[in-house]
This record gives C-alpha cells, sequence and structure tokens, in this order.
RNA sequence: GGAGAUGUCGCAUAGUUGGUCUAGUGCGCCACAUUGGAAAUGUGGUAUACCGGCAACGGUAUCAAGGGUUCGAAUCCCUUCAUCUCCGCCA
C-alpha cells in the first residue's frame, strides 16, 4: 500500500508504476473517490462536534428536551451521511489495495522476465567426463527418495528425502541458519498454518476481497486459516501495530518453516523431481530497517546468498529482474540462480526484494525516529537464505561422480560428520 | 472441546447504580529547576490516526475488536477475538 498523500501529490509517478508493472491504472478514479471521502468527513465530523457540544450541555440545562430533540435531529443527518462514508471508504481503501508499489528507477524496464538483465555471474559451469545424471537419477540410485510410494500416500507433487540426502538438507540447513545468526539475524521457527488476512498483509494479493489468494493458497477446510507460503508472511507481521525503536533498527529474521503452495498454473511443469512441490523447507531472510537503510540492507542480504552459492561451490548469477516480472509489492527485485546441469542452464534459487514502506503500510509497523521525534513506517525486504529440497538439485548435480556418488562440498562437511561424499554405493 | 475469570493511554493500576472521564494515580520516559557533579526532590510535559487550517490551532475517532441501546457508553446488551485458571485430550 502507498501512501495516499503520495498518490495525491505524484499521481503521474504512479499512473507509470501501474503501467511499467502492467496493473490496471485506476488512479483517477482513486482520487475523485479521495476527494468525496475527505468531504464527507469533514461534514460528519462538524456535525458530531455539534452534537456532542449539544450532549454535554444537556445534564446541567434546566430544560433537558429541546436539546434532547436537537441532538437526535442532527444524529440522524450524520447516520445518513456516514452511511455514504462508509462506502465509499470501503471502495477507497479497496482501490488502495489495488495501487502498485513503485518499482526503483535502477530496475529494468519491462513487461516480463524476457526483459530482466543478468548483473553478475560467478563461476563457471563444470564440464563433465562422464555424462551427467539428472536429479532424479541420481536419487533413484541413491535410494534418495521414493517418488510412486509417496505420491501413492499423499499425491503428486511432494517427496520424501531419504537417508544421505536427507541429512544433506538437514546439514544445509544448519549451515545455513549458523552463518545467518552469526551476522546478526534473530533465527525464528515460524508456524505455517496462519489467517488469510496475515498473508494479505504481506502484499502479495490485491485488493480487500480475500478470496483472490484462494488459487494459490490452500485453505484449510471448515476453519478461517490457511497455510503459509513463506516465513515472510509470519515476519511481515511480527511488530504489526507496533512503534519501534530506531536504535533497535535495522531488524534482521532467520524465520524457517514449511512452506505450502498450491501450483495452480504450474500444472505439467517440472512435475518430475524435487525443484517444484506443494510442500518445502525454507529458511528467509527477512530485515525490518530504516528508509534509508534499506539499499544496504538489500545488498547484505543479497550477499548472504551469494555467500551461500559460494560455500556449496555453485556456478550461479544474480538477475535484476524486470518492472513487469517483479511483483505488485515490490520496489526492487534480484533472482539469484544457480547452474542446472540437467536443465542446461540457470534457475532461480532465490529471491531478493526490496519492499520499501509497501507492506509496513499493511502492518502498521512504524519506527520513532531519535532526532525528530517523527513516527514513520519502516522499510521491509526479503530474500531466500535457502530452499529445500530445490537447492540440494544443483548441489548433488554439479557435485556428482561418474558411480552416482556425490562430493559434499567443504563448507558442509563438519555438518555431515566429516564425511566427504554420499551415495554411489549401489 | 467443557466450566469460570479477565481484557483501560509504554508498564502497573483507579474507574462497572451511563453525563465535568477533555480517562485519575504510580512507575517509566523527556524537558526545566535545584546541585561542583550525581542521587534524591520539585515543576511541567509525555499516544496514534484522520479531517480542516500557511500556521498557531481547532475538530473527530480510539478504554481488546465489531455491532446495538441512548440525546449521551470505559461503564448496559449482543457477537467475535485474546489471555489466565480448572477439567478433558494429547506430541
Amino acid at each position: 500500500m502507498l501512501d495516499i498523500k503520495f498518490i495525491r501529490e505524484n499521481p503521474d509517478i504512479v499512473k507509470n508504476a501501474c503501467a511499467v508493472k502492467n496493473f490496471p491504472d485506476i488512479v483517477d478514479d482513486l482520487l475523485a473517490l479521495d476527494v468525496r471521502v475527505r468531504e464527507l468527513k469533514t461534514i460528519t465530523q462538524t456535525k458530531t462536534a455539534e452534537k456532542n457540544k449539544i450532549s454535554k450541555e444537556i445534564p446541567t440545562a434546566t430544560d433537558k428536551a429541546p436539546l434532547i430533540a436537537q441532538s437526535k435531529a442532527i444524529g440522524e443527518e450524520i447516520a445518513a451521511d456516514m452511511e455514504e462514508l462508509a462506502e465509499k471508504e470501503a471502495a477507497l481503501n479497496d482501490l488502495m489495495h489495488r495501487v502498485p508499489q513503485i518499482p526503483d528507477a535502477s530496475a529494468p524496464v519491462g513487461a516480463d522476465e524476457s526483459a530482466n538483465v543478468e548483473v553478475k555471474r560467478v563461476g563457471t559451469p563444470r564440464t563433465f567426463d562422464f555424462t551427467p545424471r539428472p536429479q532424479w537419477e541420481l536419487l533413484d540410485m541413491n535410494g534418495w527418495w521414493m517418488p510412486e510410494k509417496i505420491a501413492g500416500i499423499c499425491g503428486t507433487r511432494v517427496y520424501a528425502l531419504c537417508g544421505e540426502l536427507a541429512e544433506l538438507a538437514l546439514a544445509v540447513q544448519t549451515y545455513v541458519v549458523q552463518k545467518l545468526i552469526s551476522k546478526g539475524f534473530k533465527y525464528i521457527e515460524c508456524p505455517s498454518i496462519t489467517k488469510p488476512q496475515t498473508i494479505f498483509n504481506a502484499g502479495h494479493f490485491m485488493g480487500s476481497d480475500l478470496s483472490v489468494m484462494n488459487n494459490d493458497v490452500f485453505m484449510l477446510a471448515d476453519t478461517d486459516r490457511c497455510l503459509a507460503g513463506t516465513a515472510e508472511i509470519i515476519i511481515n507481521s511480527l511488530h504489526a501495530d507496533e512503534i519501534l525503536n530506531e536504535n533497535d533498527l535495522p531488524l534482521k529474521y532467520a524465520g524457517y518453516s514449511p512452506c505450502f503452495r498450491k501450483e495452480a498454473g504450474a500444472a505439467g511443469r517440472d512435475t518430475r523431481g524435487i525443484v517444484r512441490v506443494h510442500q518445502f523447507n525454507k529458511v528467509e531472510q527477512y530485515v525490518f530497517c530504516k528508509p534509508e537503510q534499506s539499499d544496504e540492507m538489500h545488498e547484505h542480504i543479497l550477499n548472504n546468498l551469494c555467500e551461500f552459492m559460494e560455500a556449496f561451490e555453485l556456478p550461479y548469477r544474480v538477475i535484476a529482474n524486470s518492472t513487469g516480472d517483479m511483483g505488485f509489492n515490490k520496489v526492487k527485485m534480484n533472482d539469484v540462480e544457480a547452474w542446472f546441469p540437467s536443465e542446461n542452464s540457470y534457475r532461480e534459487l532465490g529471491s531478493c526484494s526490496s519492499i520499501g514502506q509497501f507492506q509496513a503500510r499493511r502492518t502498521n509497523t512504524r519506527y520513532r525516529e531519535n532526532a525528530t521525534g517523527e513516527v514513520k513506517y519502516v522499510a521491509t525486504l526479503n530474500n531466500t537464505a535457502i530452499a529445500l529440497p530445490r537447492a540440494l538439485v544443483p548441489i548433488i548435480e554439479n557435485h556428482q561422480n561418474a558411480d552416482g556418488s556425490v562430493n559434499i562440498p567443504k563448507a558442509l562437511q563438519p555438518y555431515m560428520g566429516g564425511r566427504t561424499k554420499i551415495g554411489g554405493k549401489h
């Protein structure tokens, strides 16, 4: 959500944001409603003030009856205005929730991902002296999963990791969490069951009608709860309605949670293997900071993800996502993509996003500035730290040997009991 | 899930026969005074949002949330939510 004052004063900037982000331009409708809402507020408030004044005179008045009648009459007028006000305010509110965040000037302008720009490439994809196996073959031959069995028990797009690969997943997660803790992140294990409103407050969805998320979010039948797609959603609301102390910023969280996605629009894509599943585990970096710290924090959490790529010895690249690709609530976004030998391409492992004050307005998360005493909305940012099992795919594919075994990156070996290799025994 | 209790301005509390409650007090915090400096003490201040106004300032709303009764609600009624205690169930 944007600041209504900003929209009033900069309608052209907002219109442009709608255009480059591919969202409908509703600015004129919104501003017209805004004018009417303010008129009605002024009218009702003036009348209420008058009524309050009369009510206050009643207890001491000698002749109460005329005052009571007068107050009652004003009350009826107010009720009529209030009805229109409530209606117009709800409409305004809905439009306010349909205005996208203004993209950063640095973001490439374009309608979709084809306009994305590669900004950095690290490492070189390995040249294999044997035919590398895709993830599913490595999983099969090492007994690291049981796809048919699990599909039969639980349905498709879910997985079970077995044996050493499951251990490796734990090692990766522990490595990442420890690293983030050492960098001043507060580790938090987040719930996955939440209220729809909480998801809405993260600003991924437009408008005021919560049912729009039914396509993407698993609702829990016969309850008012749903399954969260990421810990970002929970952490985003962690300081809702609070006024934080400037000295406590930036607040950095590393949130772990199981993540649930319907993947409704992905039918038929990535059906094999473990890259796209309904349920996975993720550690998310999430930062609350002053708006002027936002760029610095963006670099910080982006670098953390890059460091993980390097620790896992993965060739990777960083993308600057275009305005049309970055989504409704974002100022700027950088995907980090690792090399997937089986696909002969780079593929997203994490996504670093600056949200500005967009989410903070929805959650009402603010801080008090020491120097001025002013209360301001915080800026928020989020980035994947590690998403599992997807991140295991480039690790096993890039580090595989001809016999199907997989070398463990040095950084992870301490978390694997000193082992240097897994699999390949069959 | 069953029974009961509670939910007030950062924290702790007063206020529940509806009307100077524009919510009192204590603590905390800020400023000033006092002091060589500090403690202690004293005085004053101490919310947020929105509307109007160049501004000073004025107004409206907020006593968990929403609705209702009333000329008037922190106080009465209804609904929801949260917390606590006991029971049930259970990792």
